[in-house]
DNA sequence: CAGGATCCACGTGTGGATCCTA
DNA sequence: TAGGATCCACACGTGGATCCTG
């Protein structure tokens, strides 16, 4: 009968490190007991109760906007559903779609960027649908190679220009290699502020980015057995 | 032991005079009663309530921003409280004042005029310190005089200068003959941006445009006995 | 199976104003 | 007495993601 907790930010990287080695091999139930959390049967009545819960197990301090999670070694953090083979279960949101007047040639000052440039990737062994005995995998600490921020960078970039001149409506789910935009907000009925190919202001759907499952599958790969 | 309730939005001009014709000289008891409102001890803890309760007895359907308080008349509503002489005893707040970027030029699509242009005054006799007993006056349905408009324009269109030009830390609650800008936030930490001398942008508090007492004292003073 | 839709928590900002002290 | 400070409610947007049909 304790009021949930969450535990203080990590100062250094090793001692984020020495944190998450301790996570892998347990239980969701586990986690949220220490916390004194309460595990929900299910999770359609909050869909990121888990990423909320290894936050606060690891110590998360952003409660901001735009800031990586932990704000002191610069690095965000991800939960990623796999399955007992290893297979990626879902796409990985990333951010809000700025549907006004980015400049093109700004991707090191992007959100996108910011938030991807270093993230801890915690997977989570989702194929039970007892939440509390989910087991939480061998975190991986990735920053993008070369190759993978250039493609990153690639669909950021073809994004925003089509947003510039105004072509937001002519991009699906499709585009994208690793990056793809779709629909963000509380249902169909939000809206935000963009411009059309005649620069009028309309309204439309509020969008995100998310990792697509193929990509986040080739970070988690090297490091599953 | 029911939810609290409030009225629908009324369609016509002669609806809403109905309504607060029938509210004059009611006791806040009697309408907080009526909506199953329960009423508190003092306002200290909610400094808006009886606002509140006289939009919801009135049917205001704007939970909107920038809108009138009933958008199908275009009609504010404001809640003044007065002494047993009629005195006004506090300034109106209208809204909060932009920080960045407004023309100077655009006086009638300014948030300020949209709040000013039609305004349903309800006196109310505030010296009560038992807020059950308070009793609601004659109300006003105002539009400004030419005059009037012309006060609120000039007063606007300086501090809009004064704010565009990086001057807003010059502005004190002194400036302003009808208007005036004092702070309006949660506390004195409270942070917006805006531009200073040097066109650099800085953290100031948030700022609202009030009108002064002997202004509404003057709208009252006609309709007062 | 993946694109489109949706769900909760929570921080922030505005709208309703009055409080309080020099 | 009035300028500066403050209080709650509630809508809205973003961050955490998963759900659910063709």
């Amino acid at each position: 009968m304790q009021a949930p907790q969450r535990r203080p930010a990590p100062e250094t990287e090793t001692e984020l490190q020495q944190r998450y080695h301790s996570l892998a091999g347990q239980r969701i139930a586990d986690i949220a007991g220490e916390l004194h959390w309460p595990v929900p049967d299910n999770l359609h009545s909050n869909k990121g109760w888990q990423g909320q819960l290894l936050e606060a197990a690891l110590g998360c301090d952003a409660a901001s906007k735009s800031e990586p999670d932990f704000t002191l070694l610069d690095i965000e953090l991800k939960t990623i559903p796999i399955d007992s083979h290893g297979k990626v279960l879902e796409s990985t949101y990333v951010c809000i779609v700025p549907l006004s007047h980015t400049p093109a040639d700004a991707w090191q000052h992007s959100c996108a960027y910011k938030k991807l440039k270093r993230v801890l990737w915690i997977p989570l062994m989702s194929e039970s649908v007892d939440i509390a005995e989910r087991i939480i995998g061998t975190a991986i600490l990735w920053t993008p190679t070369t190759q993978q921020m250039a493609m990153l960078q690639s669909d950021w970039q073809e994004f925003t220009s089509m947003i510039n001149l105004g072509q937001l409506q002519d991009i699906t789910s499709k585009h994208g290699d690793a990056l793809q935009i779709r629909p963000k907000g509380a249902d169909a009925k939000a809206l935000s502020e963009t411009i059309n190919a005649q620069g009028e202001t309309i309204q439309t759907m509020p969008r995100g980015y998310y990792l697509r499952p193929g990509f986040t599958q080739n970070i988690l790969k090297s490091c599953l057995y």
